[in-house]
DNA sequence: CACCTTATG
DNA sequence: GGTG
DNA sequence: CATA
């Protein structure tokens, strides 16, 4: 290992003695333009990062001279050196040596003509057609489990996550970038076939001229070097990790990132101050993170109905969230209960948890009482819909143990009341032999009036329900939450007695709950 | 250049 | 980042 | 700030 340098950084400086490259970093992603930095000073290329009258190729993204010149303020005949298209340092960063100038890798001499390329009648519909035809909201749309563009979606989730990871938090540049890469997956999931060429989507809305781009490459190389660059950097690993945790989001992630800290023990050890919900995050991190089954979701909601039957018989008790959608695997168990009785269900949330406790099955939970009242309608007629009556919407974010062996009737998860335990005492049980798993369970209660807005809200998935939302708002003037649906044009709710009902006030096509994977 | 889902603790 |  |  301590041998010679047989390094692969190979010095290749002295093919490059006689060139003095300058990028223009105007229109090059900050990313790509730190690496392409990185890459020269590893290869030992003579570089500038300002403009001197040395230089002898300036590289950039621009596509004709004039462009540059604006971008570099300055006149006429003052650049006598080579100007040439970012292809040519990446080329040349690959062959080792500074590759032939050639025509490709030139920009337009004269700008661009603002002028549409002629096109027959023919050719128009010819275009059409090769062109795929999408509806603006993905909850116009069918959006299956399994679709056609997996390669591109990999992709685009990557994207995806990583902007989040800028920052999250709303009027952020993170925040939105977020939300145009999240169109362009509920995009490419709905399209009936695979992309094979750009021209393909170049008219599908959401998905613009970065997302182009990115495709074109795709298809071309089988991947995306922005997207392997952010796979790489330790900063989205550590932030994906981190945010993996319960209780910690974004904000707190970066945080701990900032911080120095490079592993879950590092923010384990670390003295500062956690939330509850955090603590029990990180220590039952592996058991919270392997995926959760089907069949598991089915045996807590079994658990819950027997429960829930005992205290108020008749009551139904539903699987939703990915279940619903014909997932297989989740990261929580989302059970929807209700009570054709109205008003039935009032208190119960807070009966159910008692029973769970009895049988020692609850680790964590954070109860989550709705107070939704006419407050939000007197006060503020564009808020959104309140319920005549008073409103027990209840719901409850929590972990329970779950034994393994299902015919276990109790466990054994020692006193397990609530924020009196030290993280170090939490680590320590998860570390321990135990007979069950640590698993996300989401309560949700909801009185019947309100069943099937609830359901829709609690089957998803997220983009779905924002698009219908966003639907609901700019096209029909409704509001719309898993409460209810209120048109703010006729001034009145609208109470629906089934999910079908639901899509009808909102003139959309029914779209099954298998179909709402976008 | 504003907008981007909506509710809770 | 993409739309209107 | 966090959760759905
Ligand atoms: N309106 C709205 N609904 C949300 C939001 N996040 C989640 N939901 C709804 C839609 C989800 O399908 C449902 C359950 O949320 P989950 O986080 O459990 O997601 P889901 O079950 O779809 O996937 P999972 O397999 O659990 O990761 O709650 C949100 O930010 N806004
Ligand atoms: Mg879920
Ligand atoms: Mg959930």
């Amino acid at each position: 290992m301590a041998g010679p340098p047989k390094k692969r950084k190979i010095d290749i400086s002295s093919h490059f003695k006689d060139n003095l490259v300058h990028i223009l970093p105007k229109k090059i992603p900050n990313w790509h333009y730190q690496l392409l930095i990185k890459n020269m000073t590893s290869k030992g290329v003579p570089f500038v990062q300002n403009y001197s009258p040395d230089v002898t190729h300036i590289v950039t993204s621009y596509d004709n001279v004039d462009q540059v010149k604006k971008a570099m303020n300055i006149t006429e005949d003052e650049i006598t050196c080579h100007i040439v298209k970012l292809e040519w340092l990446t080329h040349s960063l690959g062959e080792g040596k500074p590759v032939e100038i050639t025509n490709q890798y030139k920009l337009l001499s004269v700008p661009k003509k603002n002028h549409e390329p002629e096109v027959t009648d023919s050719n128009y519909k010819q275009t059409k057609l090769n062109c795929f035809q999408v509806d603006p909201y993905c909850c116009q749309r069918r959006t299956p489990l399994q679709h056609h563009n997996k390669l591109l979606t990999d992709a685009f989730e990557i994207l995806e996550e990583n902007a989040e990871y800028i920052e999250s938090s709303n009027d952020t540049k993170g925040y939105s970038r977020n939300l145009a890469y999240r169109r362009v997956l509920a995009v490419l999931r709905s399209l009936p076939q695979a992309v094979t060429s750009v021209k393909q989507i170049k008219d599908v809305k959401h998905i613009g001229g970065h997302s182009q781009k990115i495709i074109q490459e795709l298809l071309e190389e089988k991947c995306c070097l922005e997207v392997e660059e952010i796979k790489r950097s330790v900063r989205y690993n550590k932030m994906k990790l981190f945010t993996g945790v319960f209780g910690a989001g974004v904000s707190t992630a970066r945080r701990w990132y900032d911080t120095g800290m490079t592993s879950l023990n590092d923010v384990i050890q670390h003295n500062e101050d956690r939330s509850t919900a955090q603590k029990y995050g990180l220590a039952f991190f592996d058991d919270l993170n392997m995926p959760v089954l089907k069949a598991e979701a089915e045996q807590v909601k079994s658990i819950v109905k027997n429960i829930t039957e005992s205290i108020l018989p008749g009551v139904s008790v539903t699987v939703t969230g990915g279940f619903r959608r014909g997932k297989t695997v989740g990261h929580d168990i989302d059970l929807l209960i209700s009570h054709p009785k109205e008003g039935a269900e009032i208190g119960l949330l807070g009966k159910i948890l008692e029973k769970l406790q009895q049988l020692n099955l609850i680790l964590y939970g954070s109860h989550n009482k709705c107070t939704y009242s006419e407050r939000h309608f007197t006060e503020e007629p564009r808020d959104p819909p309140t319920n005549s009556q008073m409103d027990h919407f209840e719901k409850w974010f929590g972990i329970i143990g779950l034994p393994k062996i299902s015919t276990e009737k109790t466990v054994l998860i020692a006193e397990n009341d609530a924020s009196d335990k030290s993280i170090k005492d939490l680590v320590d049980l998860s570390k321990s032999e135990k007979s069950w798993t640590a698993k996300r369970v989401d309560l949700i209660i909801v009185p019947s009036s309100q069943y099937f807005y609830g359901l829709v809200g609690w089957t998803g998935n997220k983009m779905f329900n924002r698009d219908l939302r966003l639907y609901a708002q700019k096209e029909l003037n409704m509001r719309l939450s898993s409460h209810g649906l209120y048109d703010l044009t006729k001034g009145c709710l609208l109470t629906s007695n089934s999910e079908e009902e639901v899509f009808k006030y909102l003139k959309l096509p029914v779209i099954p709950p298998e179909l709402r994977n976008c």
